[in-house]
DNA sequence: ATGACGGTGTGGCACCGA
């Protein structure tokens, strides 16, 4: 069983791309941010007739997050419970799958800008109100994946430029404390549990050829509860739909399951 | 480096992303 994450920049644009990616890649649930589009906007009828259900927490120009799944989805919650937010940021949902009942926590993480900004403050109490929640839904759900665009890196490894970039934004020490009260909700981050090729990353700017030079960042995570640990088969990132046609800046990255 | 590229909504550009 696999579920993926993909930061897509615009669902509009990039649909094409994920139906291909969808065809080649049948995962039983893709998470995606950044749909920058309206609920009905959101081509439901087009990823219904690739076998995919869709829940859909969508927003006009900026942000929006859908869980795309084989099997219905149940439990919806949209944005983090107890955190008022204006932006849709957050799509949560229940899943039965071939590994079992899942909770699936799909979300695009406040980027943050720069650090002593309003939308640092932002992304910091953004990040304090999704563990007030997360601790109650591990409660509820032991099997549990939080998984989306974080906008953090995790450490060194995850960026190409460690010494430039030191704590500027995606890099910064909080963030990565925030990064760090998830993991300690009983949460590991997937990628890690395995070894992996040197300067791996999800996002490449569209600048000064970033990608072609390999100068990005792995801000796209899944972490998995305790109970799912044992689970875990593997957790790869797939760089190849970056070399596409208008690609867009983020790749998916896969999360593989086995049943016990 | 106030830049670069790309998406959106707008309106002759500005804003945002990371």
């Amino acid at each position: 069983m696999k579920i993926a994450t993909w930061n897509v920049n615009s669902l509009a644009v990039r649909l094409p791309q994920v139906l291909d990616w969808l065809a080649t890649h049948p995962v039983d649930a893709l998470c995606l941010q950044e749909l920058k589009l309206s609920d009905d906007k959101f081509p439901l009828k087009e990823l219904k007739e690739a076998g995919y259900q869709s829940a859909v927490f969508g927003q006009k120009t900026y942000n929006g997050v859908a869980i795309l799944s084989k099997t219905p989805a149940r439990g919806i919650v949209k944005n983090i419970q107890g955190f008022s937010d204006e932006q849709s940021r957050v799509i949560a949902a229940t899943l039965d799958t071939p590994a079992g009942e899942l909770r699936v926590i799909n979300g695009y993480f406040v980027n943050g800008q720069a650090p002593a900004t309003e939308k640092f403050a932002y992304k910091m109490k953004w990040l304090d109100g999704l563990r007030d929640w997360l601790r109650e839904e591990l409660a509820a759900h032991p099997k549990l994946i939080l998984l989306g665009d974080f906008n953090i890196t995790v450490d060194d490894r995850d960026t190409y430029d460690p010494q430039g970039l030191r704590e500027t934004i995606h890099h910064t020490t909080e963030e990565r404390q925030h990064f760090q009260a998830l993991i300690d909700l009983g949460l590991s981050d997937a990628f890690r549990m395995f070894e992996q090729p040197e300067k791996s990353y999800s996002w490449w700017d569209y600048r000064e050829m970033a990608f072609r030079r390999n100068r990005g960042l792995r801000i796209d995570h899944i972490l998995v509860s305790e109970a799912l640990k044992p689970q875990v088969r593997s957790c790869v990132i797939d760089k190849l739909p970056r070399k596409n046609e208008r690609p867009s800046d983020h790749v998916p990255v896969v999360l593989e399951l086995v049943s016990l």
